[in-house]
DNA sequence: CATGAATGAGTCTTCATTCAT
DNA sequence: GATGAATGAAGACTCATTCAT
């Protein structure tokens, strides 16, 4: 058991990875506060309490900054919502799938505020990103990631014969839209809303905004 | 009745207009192209053919020609919104009510599909806008303005007992929202036909996802 | 005869010419005194008294600067060299065109000292360049322009016997290398001692150093 | 006699100059790659596969490595010469001497080819050095030890009446540049035969270019 | 003493805005 | 009032140097 250079190692490893959280986080409230563009390098490294060089150091550009940023908060909102779903059967029906999906995005909302304000600039619901960074490519993959995951709810609906047989891409921007109606309007307020806010996510994709009789018990 | 020195006014008048438009329309190609941010003032004034100089005389800041735009599209789109509607006599109900709206808007979108991609990005149909801009005072007050719409179309829709009794502010957002998933996937598609669109968009706000019967005939 | 636009243009064009000059003269002193990449930009604009951003109205990169500078002077420098041979008729021999080419070369160093100081830094006369520059192609391309002079000028002297039947790249190498001596040498000198470095350089390039019986008459 | 402690001292001593000229030889590829600006600590920290505080350990600044670097060749190169005139008697005549000086710098050319490109760079052959590093004082002062190396050559060869009696400085310089011509020429071919610039280096300094009569057997 | 990440002054380059013609 | 070159503040990025481990 050779462990000598394993902890300096491992110490490293960590150091390194505060420094890049403490930049991702700094960025994802920077970002949120002036927008991509507006945000300079040196506000970021201010508020990370670290020089400019710095954040050089453990990204190449700008752009990495955002790019990366994304891809870190793509992959938790994603576990978040497989989690949700997973923890769901099947068996007990669509709905309730859904629910805890959306349920789980609402939650991972409420810890991430700030970094989808940014996700609405760079078009992650729904739409095209706003043409700002050089290495949009690889925002657009993890755009298109997410994407693909609400296509993946909707097509389980339409297979149990839960949603309508439309062309299940619009249902799927369907859905991300309504999602995005209330992650927006949530930004501001409290984490006790969240739930509601996914409650009437729910609502409004599987009913629509008519008026309905008191669902028969 | 001297009419002698306003003849040439008018003529200057005009000659002013046409620059402004001329000016207004190329920022509105532009900002769509490459965002606000990415937008050079040269750009504009090339696709406009005319020199940088002559922007500055007609607006004071690069800022106040995204104002304009907005300005100038919003009514633009509401007088369409309305003309729609005021077509339509409340005697008919909220649905030919709303889809008339609705289609009206969809219509002014194949004529100004530049602008909506920039509204997006302006966070118009719901979401607040990316703070992009030192003038987003104004532009937000034009924002408000089509939200005010929105919501006059849903309370509409809550008096005639057609719309559920939930929050109108959330109703509104949520038509916005559906509104905005299709305004967004015709963008790309030329020739994609708005009033397929105007269709899904209001029976998904009406009825949602869910799968329904058949409508008893 | 429609003069009318023609004018205002020739003005422009004069005074883009002006400040194009202006910059090149100022980059050609600060580049001689602190080296390519010693010098700021913010120098060069400084010593010609405009702004940065005005250097950048006219030359895309520092680097294009600098290659605008060596085609500027390496023309100028051709042309000379050129003048003085042309002006002596082959008739009279090799040594006199020789002198005529190498006189119009210590003639036109003397007007642009500054510039042989970089010239050397750019392995102009001989060796290869200093690797610093993005554009060395564009910049080798100059030295190919003038080495390919010098070898002219050899080719003409073997083609006429004048020359030993040694390989004459080294003979052109050695043309160059000797004037590089003497030009370098005259630097910090008055115009008087360029005529001097003129005659010494032809004569050592022909005689070498070793002691000689005076010619007998 | 207390060796106890001389003996670490000693193997302490070899570590630092075997971490010395590690760094110098890295430096020394380094610097002829990318000139002095061009070339960053780091890349001369990775070539001598070290960490660039440690180049720190060994030298103040990056400034005090290319003055190391050239004070170490040049005392190399002066050995080489002297070496070669001092195998050779005086009594042998003028031609024989500096056969020898000259083919002993060839030589050490051969050995370390990187190092003239960068000698070249910094006018050690003739002209001034390119104003690049603030410790250009002392690099002068190492061009300066070379040209008086020259200048020995020189006189010897006047006061043996070997060379004509014209300025022993332009002499010294003709002989430095006539060096550098062939020295240049060596660097990019891999396999040139030192030997053969040397005899030409030495031909040509003696007699020039012009054309001989058979030199009577 | 080696290490390599942190630091921040320094530089190039862009682009909104001004202004002489 | 149109023009387009001049202006210079602002920001991304580099890299010599420092220093805690």
């Amino acid at each position: 058991m050779n462990l000598g250079p394993e902890r300096p190692l491992r110490r490293r490893d960590e150091a390194r990875a505060l420094f890049r959280n403490a930049i991702l986080d700094a960025a994802e409230a920077v970002f949120a506060e002036r927008g991509f563009h507006g945000a300079r390098i040196q506000d970021i490294a201010e508020r990370a309490r670290i020089a400019v060089g710095t954040v050089y150091n453990h990204f190449e550009q700008k752009d990495d900054v955002l790019s990366a940023l994304l891809e870190e908060r793509t992959e938790g909102l994603i576990a978040r919502v497989r989690a949700g779903a997973e923890q769901t059967p099947r068996a007990k029906g669509f709905r309730p799938r859904l629910a805890a999906s959306v349920g789980g995005m609402f939650e991972y909302v409420g810890e991430h505020r700030a970094f989808f304000a940014i996700a609405n600039e760079l078009g992650f619901f729904s739409g095209k990103a706003a043409p700002s960074a050089r290495s949009s490519e690889r925002n657009l993959q993890k755009t298109e990631v997410f994407r693909a995951l609400l296509r993946e709810l909707v097509d389980e609906g339409v297979a149990s014969g839960d949603l309508g047989e439309v062309d299940p891409d619009a249902l799927a921007r369907f859905l991300g839209s309504t999602m995005r109606a209330f992650v927006l309007a949530s930004l501001d307020k409290t984490d006790s809303d969240m739930r509601e806010h996914a409650v009437m996510t729910i609502d409004l994709f599987l009913h629509g905004a008519r008026r309905r009789r008191r669902r028969a018990k």
